[in-house]
DNA sequence: ATTACTAAGATTCGAGTAC
DNA sequence: TGTACTCGAATCTTAGTAA
């Protein structure tokens, strides 16, 4: 975010037209007059500012950006946890998802309260719900340990349980995860990707 | 502000400690692994991110700084007119009031209700005050035209009625201003100068 | 007084690469 | 995999100066 818009902002430029040259600017933000200016015609080429004989004005579109800049801020330091809710879609796996329920049914047992399916549904996240995933890391998870068993070692696991069309479900994601951030691991008790396809489901936190 | 740090955190870094590669960090925020590995290093030097084997966090210096910027950046968007109070130092001005007062003197009458003291009283506002000042600039003030005599021309005036220590006055801002922005100057109805001394003063917008 | 151009210097960045 | 170094390129900033 541009430190003159934000400057000119705290100006009150986005209220009313105001005066004030680019030596000023300069001094106040420690830059020499000659980049003051440079960055304000830039900011002008932008549209974020509009100068005219009564003087310089914050554009809409300017205060649409900082608004947006200050709301990110707000909802990162501010944010209390809440319902979550992702919106993606099915896509294929690599198919070892059985092997790996076959190998960690104990545990899942122990912590969810059933064996899922043997399978994992994978879901791609939009492009708007990355930011929600990773707000997953602030919800206290249940913890599958890292366990050995046949002399081979197994990673542990985060589980948060949730519900896709009222069907009961958990996350799962690898304490070493190999998928992309925009991709989430569901198991379940029912056969989850017979009954949904390939298409966009919604995954809720319970 | 730090890009990389507010992507950091966005992604929660503030309350638990986040496993991130760089090269992810670099393909978020549209940039190479190599810079986002430098930046961090600043980051890490400047004290506002720490990494350990458990991740990586933002420093309780990082969160300051970012709610900092944050909350400059609320007041400027969310500012109300309140009550204007500014604490500052009086120090000797150049001696030319008493001339500008005696031109001005009519049309301060005409505006203000009485012909000011024949002297002004320059006020240098503590460090913390210049925000403020900026903000004066949204509050609707009292407007003296330019205006010619006896063939000189006479700058115009902005006028915000104040008090000190119950004493009426009003702030003096010159349309083309010759003070930097960290000097008030005032203009009341009795000699201030010699009531206050070189000492803090506090001026109340009335 | 002001703004903004040019040229040179300072900083930041990405590609290649080592570990 | 991952991080971080070097180095040339790209970008940003300042000084000098014109208008």
């Amino acid at each position: 975010m541009d430190e003159i818009l934000i400057f000119l902002l705290k100006q009150g430029a986005h209220r009313a037209p105001f005066r004030i040259s680019t030596t000023v600017i300069g001094k106040e933000l420690d830059m020499s007059q000659q980049n003051a200016s440079r960055r304000m015609i830039l900011l002008e080429r932008e549209g974020a500012i509009k100068r005219s004989s009564t003087g310089l004005t914050i554009t809409e579109s300017g205060l649409r950006t900082l608004n947006e800049f200050h709301n990110e801020l707000k909802n990162a330091l501010e944010w209390k946890v809440e319902r979550l809710e992702f919106t993606g879609t099915v896509i294929d796996g690599l198919g070892e998802g059985e092997y790996y329920i076959k190998k960690y049914a104990k545990k899942l047992k122990e912590n969810l309260g059933y064996i899922p399916y043997f399978g994992t549904l994978n879901v791609k996240l939009g492009p708007g719900e990355m930011q929600k995933r990773s707000r997953l890391r602030l919800i206290e998870p249940i913890i599958i340990e890292d366990f050995e068993e046949d002399g081979r070692k197994f990673g542990g696991l985060f589980l948060y349980k949730c519900r896709i069309k009222d069907i009961e479900g958990a996350i799962v994601i690898p304490m070493r995860t190999h998928h992309g951030m925009d991709v989430l691991e569901i198991v379940s008790k029912e056969k989850l990707r017979e009954k949904l396809g390939n298409k966009r489901i919604k995954i809720t936190l319970v």
